[in-house]
DNA sequence: CTGAAAGCGCTAACAG
DNA sequence: CTGTTAGCGCTTTCAG
């Protein structure tokens, strides 16, 4: 029972007038009387009519769509991005659509040709662990689509991107753990040739210095940091004949599997050790005790990406421009030591 | 400096062919020999010729888009199943537009119509907690656009879905209770309209009835499952004469918190209060003790939604059909007297 | 203020 | 095997 969309000649000729007429009518257009105005709008509504959004895209060579490429939607940062980034590109009429590298650079360089082939008017991109290079982003640039990059970006003075100040999320929080007279911190850091964890290292190093304290490289341990990493870690840590009093990892999911292993051993944190991780997941008020972190403003950050985004699709040819969001160092019981339950 | 999109046309002019053979050259087409194929295909190579998809959308009738209407996408479960959703409708060609709902009634009735004017080839939905009524799903059936519902369904014979076997995650939650020697067994449940908090609440009654154990009524409480719920709930167990010996909930984060105030007063788990939630969400792993939970095979969801939904799509009329996902118990430390570390 | 006509890039008859 | 032609539904000159 396939019912036939209504379309603009349609309209047309049910009134007797011009299919430019109609269209005119229904965008809102200046000229066009009153009358004719109503008339159109009436019988639009009667026919529950229906824009096709894919014609008036071809013909207009824009089709009303922003492509959002992210390493993966399953976790709390890229989802909360997406659901900021959606509800500006909605606001402003547009649809997005989504594409996942699943970390994979293969997978990106497809993305991007998905992107490219529906026709996007604009892309938001965080690439993913696997991207060494830059090549599939070019076609985007040749063919003159806005592109921003978010948190994991390409970093380069041409380029449009929204950051999280990492450097300040790293320093503050191991300065934060300096203050609670901890003086031998260990670092969990991520894969140095992504601008986040190379920062996040940055800032750590930063406060130390700033206390005068060397960096011991036994103490700054590397990995992917995934829980086992940090249950790696963590024991690594305490073979060393003066294990640290803290540790500043640059994820969540590592600073759980320290956690764990100084459980397992009846360590106290902490008292023996103070943990701090980054990216205020969920989970981190639940653990016991509860875990300090970095939060990322996920949500902002998403903002931020696609109003940028928009801006450049709206009005053509802009200086490209950088947006850096700060972090908030949220205090949670796995540092603080005399607010303990 | 925009690059002009290299066309069907351009390609046919450059090799003095005529749109058509060129188009068929392209779309794999028997009758076009082997020579002017491979012509055909150096030359758009050369120009990186991507299609038109809108243009041949337009023609077609069918954009190649599946729309996705989520009540959000931040979290575990959904973000999950889009995962899964996702992979295959990209293995198959197809691109996802994603749409969030925000679990409000409202705007569920504008992405249905962000949906139909995207032009989608089908659309897959789990409808917001506030959805009282379906009339704008009729508007999709109407014009023909295949429609899978998955998790939150409407439910009525005619309709395609994907659900979850909630009342086999309830009956073998309670029944795995019962079977670690508790009997007073309480229930969180959520919102009574829908139909997944239904059957995991029938599960739970089921599972007692064939123990012989009569449904108390103050041992039932209803909410909207967040923490804080979970948390009333618990110190309102706990305030009755005799306090039950075990909690099914029907949401992870309930649990949570109820599991916060037995810590706060100092009672074991599960020695004194055995605990166990539903979703799996990544935390119910982290907790201490790790809580019980059912598995909602998210992926999988996804992946089974999808792929009716591209049947659908691809072959025409068929039987409406539902398909039922079962879940998993995942038996952790705050169900399992006996093995406690 | 309204109409006529062209064309966005592609596909699918229909001819050869 | 290849070419010619029409048209998907819309916007946008260019003419009144």
């Amino acid at each position: 029972m396939a019912q036939k969309r209504a379309s603009i000649s349609d309209i047309a000729k049910e009134l007797n007038l011009a299919v430019s007429t109609v269209s005119r009518a229904l965008s809102g257009h200046s000229r066009i009387s009153e009358a004719t105005r109503k008339r159109v709008w009436k019988l639009a509504e009667q026919l529950n009519y229906q824009p096709n959004h894919l014609a008036a895209a071809l013909r207009k060579g824009r089709s009303n769509t922003l492509g959002v490429i992210v390493p993966h939607i399953d976790g709390h940062f890229f989802s909360q991005v997406m659901k900021g980034a959606e509800a500006v590109a909605n606001r402003a009429g547009f649809n997005v659509l989504l594409c996942q590298s699943n970390e994979d650079y293969g997978q990106e360089q497809k993305n991007v040709d998905t992107m490219i082939n529906a026709q996007v008017d604009g892309i938001m991109v965080s690439v993913a662990r696997t991207t060494h290079d830059y090549k599939h982003f070019d076609k985007i640039k040749k063919r003159d689509i806005p592109l921003v990059f978010f948190d994991r970006i390409l970093d380069s003075p041409e380029v449009n991107a929204v950051e999280l100040d990492d450097f300040q999320g790293g320093y503050q929080s191991t300065k934060h753990l300096l203050e609670q007279g901890c003086r031998r911190i260990a670092h969990f850091g991520g894969p140095q040739h992504l601008n986040i964890y190379i920062n996040r290292f940055g800032g750590y190093r930063q406060a130390l210095q700033e206390y005068g304290i060397p960096i011991e490289e036994e103490l700054v341990l590397f990995s992917e940091m995934w829980e086992a990493d940090g249950r790696a870690g963590m024991e690594q840590l305490l073979a060393l004949p003066r294990p640290p009093e803290a540790v500043f990892s640059a994820s969540d999911f590592s600073i759980v599997g320290a956690m764990r292993v100084l459980k397992e051993r009846k360590l106290r944190i902490p008292e023996d050790i103070a943990l701090s991780g980054f990216s205020n997941e969920s989970f981190t008020s639940l653990t016991e005790p509860n875990l300090t972190s970095v939060d990322q403003c996920c949500e902002e950050m998403g903002l931020a990406a696609m109003r940028l985004l928009l801006e450049m699709v709206q009005e053509h040819e802009q200086a490209p421009r950088k947006i850096v969001i700060q972090p908030r160092l949220i205090k949670r019981e796995s540092s603080l030591w005399h607010q303990q339950p």
